[in-house]
DNA sequence: CATGGTCCGTGACGGTGATCACAATGGAAA
DNA sequence: TTTCCATTGTGATCACCGTCACGGACCATG
């Protein structure tokens, strides 16, 4: 099989390495097996729209490599992302299960490969499969409870430096060393920090420069530092 | 059966006058029935909490009569109110099925009452009628799409006068006249409002006064009336 | 090496809305 | 009625951050 993109192309599901963690796992084999048999895959470059805010759903797709941003934009074009995903999640299951058009635009940050699920099959596999249709129902209230962190965010920090505090938290969790201080490549620009964080290219810029000074951070060539994570969450506060 | 706070209770979910329209309606008999043996009905008086925001999920709440406000707040006291929820609602639905803590605090509004169905029955009710458990999914998916407008209205209107007038349209779609006004019984203080679209008290005053001004609204005692809704699109744009 | 494009740093400026303060209003209860 | 408390109207002030502008850094490509 070919790899386009630098990627090796994972073909089956029940081999899938991410598979163990996630929404599809652990079915039995028989559920499994057809899963298996309605999805198909593809391979993605870097800018590739799964799919876009507003569309009628056509069906799920799960993310196998590579990252892709879920963001939502005004007409005047301002834009916020609501979330990076990776290997693993599912992508607009919100919009096929409910029927409504997709809430965000998916894009790809970078090469990767997602399986696709039409619509239709899906809801005849979860009709089918009712215990399925309770993990389903799972993920979607996790989904929610993401979105509420969002709302939260949005609603309750005011200032930038703090929802940016916040952001280097969730950063910073998901690679901790033993001695409290984590790594993290960097690996989004200023503009995409500030349309996740609701503000601007320039204010941003300006935090990193103010929480060096701090020395809340330290930036090596493009890897963050994070020692400080106690004055962090003294801003963060909320 | 006693009537407290002036309300009449409603003891049978069968014959509930809100049920046809909403998530556990058209049931088959024998689910019905089942539901309303695992149900208990209470009735609270206005400022109650149903629920508090970081609590563990006992149960679900059925909105039978009056109104609740759903509502986050910071640890400095900030507050937002993210929905006004109307009888035949169902609260924390998410932190049940989820089973993580309660995402917001759920206060009566005025006197009313909701049924009570404990996790554990839920639980095993969904599981014993697979059909019901898509149901839920379908409504998780609802929830969440109210929770991106949330999203949407926070993150990418800017100005208050924007969310003001994203909020006037949406009072005003409820009650639309054949003439395209709309008459709207104001229930909620200048400090709700404010703290549903994430300003002060102050900025709602002041707003209202604009609005008037603008020809955008008008106040006849309690009752607000909106005549102008294209302006008001207008001022949405997004 | 030259060129073009994207990304980043930083100064200057101005508008906007939060904050504070206080008066006015209005409704409920004694 | 009088009192009391919640709510509302509005002025003055000012920090903050969005906007504009420009220059420099970095990188790919010819």
């Amino acid at each position: 099989m070919r790899a386009p993109y630098g990627l090796n192309i994972l073909d089956n599901c029940l081999s899938c390495p991410v598979r163990e963690e996630h929404l599809f796992c652990n079915l039995s084999v028989h559920a499994g097996q057809r899963l298996n048999d309605i999805k198909s895959t593809a391979v993605y470059p870097k800018g590739a729209m799964l799919f876009i805010e507003g569309q009628q759903p056509r069906g799920v797709f799960v993310l196998c490599a590579g990252k892709a941003k879920l963001s939502t934009s005004s007409r005047e074009g301002k834009t916020i992302i609501t979330k990076i995903s990776e290997s693993g999640d599912i992508l607009g299951l919100n919009a096929v299960v409910s029927n409504r058009p997709y809430e965000v635009t998916a894009e790809m940050m970078e090469p990767g490969q997602a399986n696709f699920i039409p619509r239709d099959s899906l809801l005849q596999f979860l009709k089918d499969h009712g215990e399925v249709a309770l993990r389903v129902a799972e993920q979607l209230s996790r989904n929610y409870y993401t979105a509420y962190e969002e709302i939260r965010t949005l609603g309750l920090s005011t200032s930038p430096s703090e929802k940016f505090a916040k952001l280097l938290l969730s950063w910073s969790t998901k690679t901790q060393q033993t001695d409290g201080s984590s790594q993290v490549k960097l690996t989004l620009t200023h503009e995409e920090i500030a349309e996740i964080i609701g503000t601007t290219r320039e204010t941003v810029s300006r935090l990193f420069s103010e929480f060096k000074k701090k020395q809340l951070l330290q930036l090596k060539g493009s890897t963050l530092v994070i020692r400080n994570r106690l004055a962090l969450e003294k801003i963060v506060q909320s």
